[in-house]
DNA sequence: GTATGGGACAACCCTCCGTTGTCAGCGAGA
DNA sequence: TCTCGCTGACAACGGAGGGTTGTCCCATAC
């Protein structure tokens, strides 16, 4: 059965003539002639009645008309099921009180109606994220590219959006709880917990912080939570982490705890939002554009980056 | 959007690779692929991640999958839906009392599982009917054809089914109200009454029967319903009318009326069925059987028929 | 390294669809 | 009654598109 065919057989019981459907249609009448008698034969029964002056509609052809109707109702319902802009764009933030998280959000209240599919692929390496992205099944995610900005897989396109500076997060008690900013220098002297790094590109991004600056930073223990790491750096009086200027989490009211911004130089985690070349899809676009005109935030003169970032 | 291609795209989903849904189909892997790719192409969007061991849907492919099937199921239905013998069989039996109507009843208690569409195009002359029939709005119609059997136009045929032997139908003050029998040439001297004849056949039939044996029938009044007529046959001492020997009135228990058979001769009324030649309706095909095997009831050596039905 | 299986690409072929051109039937109007 | 106009059907032609064969590439398994 010919969709082609099915809208030309709706089309004439609705003009009640070849000519005139034919004529909506953009095609001859002859054309549309052979279509309803190549769907009636298909069929083994008339749908309409010929005369001189028209069509009419046989019991059959009545029969068969709303079926018709739904059917291609049916169709153009499918169709925009995947119309691209239909869909929700759906972006892996990694985590939900990072960077990239936050900034989708601004993102979202900028354009309040579009929709959004927001997940956090945190247990997910980068490589398997990709992945994800190359199939299609995924339209965007943030990560930091070890490989250098341009040896994303064939197909896949990459743009460095966020330079996320570094701030340390300690509790009440620590011995910078209630310095301005810290040099980064001074932090050889106290022990950063990273724990819970999955991925081999922050492990190699804080390994090669530690090594460049002589810090101390562990990324091996494994991770129970952010609440659990919160509540372990309020309490202790050496242990401090690492937070982006751009996180947010929800430790005011909870725990009395600081960011304290670090200087000279301040450490720099470089994100790049990945998405397919070919993905069609018109928020993501719009996206990518918000990313790259509003968020580059402040160029990082006095930052620090790996090598392998710039 | 073709519906092979959607069916193509079901069924790669389904299987979760190219070559199994082309042999599912019955196609070679190419031309699945090809079906995909064009669908993709038509909608601006990529359904599958291919990998070297099948394929995987993306999103958008997960979004069009059920509106898919659903476009699949309503072809189906609408295939479904004028499939012949799918849809009622509608059959004009031009009178709820006659003979046609008793014997479709009888058909269809022997096959109690068709749908049946019982139709009178009682105030519908002949010429109508059988244009209802060639239109096809019309499976099949009783009607007494009198320019003999063969002339029906292009593309009808019909057959002589019924003939309906006449029985005089008297109140019990008629003269004739307790006569076992009654023959033709007796009738001379009662008039009978036939009201509300729209139809130039069964008018031609009692003008014929009346020329040939000398009777009086009035053809010409017009008809009040049936149970006028009944009543007014139940008062009157001298009104009498015909009924067919197969048609059923309401009358023992409302008015004590009488059927009187008719002899030396017999009036006969035929009755052909008129159908499309190319109508494949089955039920149809049953009936006509039906028609021609069980009742053409007791062949009429004494019974009388107009020229014109010979 | 090799074998295997799955998909994509290229070239070819044929069918089928749409077009142009024409004819037949029915109704309306002169 | 004849002709005109409108509507569909039929025939023939041309081109696009879908299917097939043949081949290569890639990833995995042995």
């Amino acid at each position: 059965m010919d969709l082609d065919a099915v809208r030309t057989f709706v089309a004439v019981a609705e003009t009640g003539q070849f000519q005139a459907a034919a004529d909506d249609l953009g095609i001859t009448q002859q054309a549309a002639s052979k279509r309803v008698a190549t769907l009636e034969r298909e069929l083994g029964v008339r749908l309409f009645a010929r005369t001189a002056r028209g069509t009419r509609l046989t019991v059959d052809g009545q029969a068969l008309l709303p079926h018709a109707r739904e059917l291609l109702s049916a169709a153009e319902r499918a169709t925009a099921a995947v119309t691209p802009g239909r869909r929700a764009l759906r972006i892996d933030v990694v985590g939900r009180r990072i960077a990239p998280s936050n900034i989708l959000h601004a993102f979202y209240q900028q354009h309040p109606d579009i929709e959004l599919d927001v997940v956090t692929l945190t247990a997910v390496d980068a490589a398997s994220a990709l992945a994800e992205i190359g199939a299609g099944t995924l339209d965007a995610t943030f990560r930091s590219l070890r490989d250098s900005a341009g040896t994303v897989p064939s197909g896949l396109r990459s743009s460095r959006v966020i330079d996320d500076r570094h701030e340390l997060l300690v509790g009440p008690r620590h011995p910078l709880a209630n310095a301005r900013t810290v040099p980064l220098a001074e932090l050889t002297e106290h022990p950063i917990w990273m724990p819970g790094m999955a991925d081999p590109e922050p492990v190699g991004y804080y390994d090669d912080l530690a090594k460049a600056f002589g810090l101390t930073i562990d990324t091996i223990g494994p991770s129970f939570g952010v609440d659990a790491l919160l509540a372990e750096i309020a309490d202790s009086t050496r242990l401090a982490t690492f937070v982006g200027e751009g996180s947010r989490y929800l430790w005011p009211e909870r725990y009395d705890l600081r960011r304290i911004p670090v200087v000279d130089p301040t450490p720099v985690y470089p994100l790049s939002v990945i998405w397919r070349a070919d993905n069609p899809h018109p928020v993501l676009a719009d996206f990518l554009e918000y990313l790259r005109s509003g968020y580059r935030t402040t160029s990082c003169d006095d930052g620090w980056i790996p090598d392998w970032a710039r």
